[in-house]
DNA sequence: CTAAATGCAAATGCTTTGCAATTCC
DNA sequence: GGAATTGCAAAGCATTTGCATTTAG
C-alpha cells in the first residue's frame, strides 16, 4: 500500500496536482478491495467507511489513477463504467457469467503471444488489449440446461 | 439482402411482432454500409435517404436486429453503444487505432482455438467473446513517433 | 499566498418510456 | 379490429461542469 500510495503521489507532484485526504481516501478503499467496481458501489463503500466524499470527486480522481497505470477500465458489455485495480498484477481477461453475473480473470500465455503476433502481422503498435468472453459459468449451465429441459 | 430481409421477417412473425417500412428502412440502411455505426450516424444516414425515422425508434429497433444475429454491439472503451452487421460473416476481433480512429477487423484461428480451450479449462460454456485491441496504426504510429522526438 | 480541489446543484448527452395517434396483419 | 408501432416530448441515469468556498503545499 505505501508503494502504491507513493506512486500516486508522485505522478500528482508531477502534474502538480495535490495528494488530498479525499484522494487517499479513494485509493485505499479501490485497494482494499479485490475484484471490480464502478462509481456507485465505490461510493457508498466509502460512506460505509465515514467518508462522505461526493461523487464529483470520485469521478474526478478515477482519471487520475488510470492514467497513473493504478486502475484500468474493464469492460464487459455493460452499461455503467467498471474498474479494477491493476497495480502489481500481470494484464488478464476476463470471462463474465450471465447467469450469476461472476467474473474470472484469467491469464493465458499462448493468447498473449498470439496477440502480438497479430500486431506484428498488421504493423499495428498495441498499447493494451481487452478480452472478454461472456457465457455461463459452471454451476449456471447446469440451471439453464436443466430449465430449458 | 433478400436472405437477411427474410431472415428478420421470420424472426418478426416468431414473435408476433410486424415488419413495419420503419424496421425495412433501418436494416436496408445498416446493411448498405460497411463499417461500425451508432445510433446517431444511422439516423443521419437515414435522414440523408429521405428517412425520417425517430431515434425512438431506432433505439427500439437495433435490439431486435441484435437479437436477431444480424447485427453486434462492438465495443471497444468508446463511449456510445456501437454496432456492426454480422450476418453472413465469420466472427472477428477488432484493433482500434487511437490516432485515427480506425477500426480494422482481423480473424486469427489459432486466438479462436486457444479461446474455446481457456473455457474448456475453466469449464466455462461461451456464448460468444469479444477481443479489442488498442494501439496506433502504421501511419499514426510513425506520426507519433516523430511528435515525441 | 495561490493554484488546485471540493461539494453542490445545474447541465449534458445518450437512452428509455408514457401516451395518443397510426398502421400492419 | 385490435395488438403492435410510431413520434413526440418528457423522464431517466450516469457523468460532467460552473462556481463559490476551502485547502494543500
Amino acid at each position: 500500500m505505501i508503494a502504491i500510495e507513493d506512486k500516486f503521489k508522485s505522478y500528482l507532484k508531477s502534474k502538480g496536482l495535490k495528494f488530498t485526504p479525499e484522494r487517499e481516501a479513494i485509493l485505499k478503499e479501490i485497494f482494499s478491495f479485490h475484484g471490480h467496481f464502478n462509481v456507485d458501489g465505490l461510493y457508498e463503500r466509502l460512506l460505509r467507511h465515514n467518508k462522505n466524499i461526493s461523487r464529483a470527486t470520485i469521478y474526478r480522481t478515477l482519471p487520475l489513477l488510470v492514467k497513473n497505470g493504478l486502475i484500468e477500465e474493464t469492460f464487459h458489455c455493460q452499461d455503467k463504467s467498471n474498474y479494477e485495480h491493476i497495480f502489481g498484477h500481470k494484464h488478464h481477461d476476463h470471462m463474465l457469467c450471465i447467469g450469476c453475473g461472476k467474473v474470472v480473470g484469467f491469464r493465458e500465455e499462448e493468447i498473449e503471444k498470439l496477440q502480438e503476433m497479430v500486431c506484428k502481422k498488421y504493423d499495428f503498435h498495441s498499447i493494451k488489449h481487452k478480452l472478454g468472453i461472456k457465457g455461463y459459468c459452471k454451476e449456471c449451465y447446469k440451471k439453464f440446461k436443466n430449465n430449458k429441459a
